[in-house]
DNA sequence: GTTTAAATTAAACAGTTGTTTAATTTTGCT
DNA sequence: AGCAAAATTAAACAACTGTTTAATTTAAAC
């Protein structure tokens, strides 16, 4: 796995994030890259092989940095549904901080034309779920949480409300009268992230 | 407004709803299309025009069929919960008979690249989300839920975690061990539903 | 300064794209 | 049957697609 890429594959890689993003795999086309990034069209397959290479680095590029798991706070002192919050509040902040691979891999993950072997990335879904079950089973062995929560679904809630609001932007920037993109990301950190604890702490703590 | 679509357009209709579905607007082309549907590529201009109009046809006739509001529940003499619940369970399983159109929305309504406007849809949004805070309102009014429930939040978490197990369905097909398409299906309507009718319960009603 | 490899370029490539044309077939009507 | 409108077709269209080529420029090493 080769990682050293120089500032202009960065560049290309950059560019074609926000293009991907914006346009989808399909309909950015590589010219479309070059003419943004100004490079010569050949660079892209020069330097990455192909189109669908060059996803494939990009994918790999923005998620390596996505790494590090999030299990360091299971062994911080902290009451089960403080480190509840603050997963969420990590989780929600560094999806919201990568807008733009996120967007790329949920789009060109949910289609059936691409395969996109992504089995770290699947890990590391893997990995939270875990740190996620363990601090919720401390909870319950503390008679704090209820026991009879779906655990693998809270996730499905978690980043299912975020993507759900990024989505639909244009609906919610309009009845919550955010017109700002500054105005959006700081409702997103504050007041749908507050949604998104409450929510989890009320599905996880309410009995009846 | 034209809508006396023959046999034919609504074949190709479908097969343009199946194809833009699994592979996205810019993914498919009309040739692919005209294969599946056994036509002629020249039918589709023929018919719609172009291949954007015939997604603005598709969009249109699908979703003409989901207009029906959901207020008729309000006046059933229900509590203010059993009618959230049902509410959902119908949004859902609403949702879940349409995944094809809904998915193809989800995907180009979010494209930069595409306009689309679905001012019709946005109606049944504002107005879905009426009905709802209707019924929360009562609910408040009886003194049953929270006061401090910020309403236009409730459909991201509803609709939000639906999608996102949908749009992960490889994971969780996974980690749920849900290996047919008919068991995924069924784990929706019951389970999925069911996590979903307690999270916005709990949230509604708990407190502190 | 010469040599060698890397980077960059314009041009060409073959295939696909959406769309149009013009000819042909089918249909419905009298 | 004869006729006009609608449906269907194969073919052609120009523009665009990802990719490759071969020539040129730049950079690095000696």
């Amino acid at each position: 796995m080769e990682n050293d890429l120089n500032d202009k594959q960065i560049q290309i890689l950059n560019v074609a994030e926000m293009l991907f993003a914006e346009k989808g795999f399909d309909g950015t086309s590589i010219r479309d890259i070059s003419k943004v990034a100004k490079i010569n069209v050949a660079m892209v397959s020069y330097y990455f092989g192909s189109k669908e290479k060059l996803l494939e680095s990009l994918v790999l590029f923005k998620t390596s940095g996505l790494k590090e798991r999030l299990i360091n706070l299971i062994d911080e002192n902290l009451e089960p549904i403080e480190k509840i919050n603050k997963l969420i509040a990590l989780y929600i902040n560094r999806i919201n901080c990568n807008k733009g691979i996120y967007r790329v891999i949920h789009f060109e993950l949910a289609s059936k034309k691409r395969v996109l072997e992504l089995e770290s990335f699947n890990e590391i879904k893997k990995s939270n779920l875990k740190s996620l079950e363990l601090i919720i089973r401390e909870g319950q062995s503390k008679g704090i949480f209820r026991k009879d929560v779906i655990i693998p679904l809270l996730t499905p809630t978690i980043l299912g409300t975020y993507f759900h609001f990024q989505m639909n932007k244009p609906f919610f920037e309009e009845i919550l009268d955010l017109k700002t993109d500054e105005s959006y990301n700081n409702y997103v950190k504050t007041d749908l992230t507050k949604h998104i604890q409450q929510t989890i702490k009320a599905l996880l703590i309410y009995e009846n």
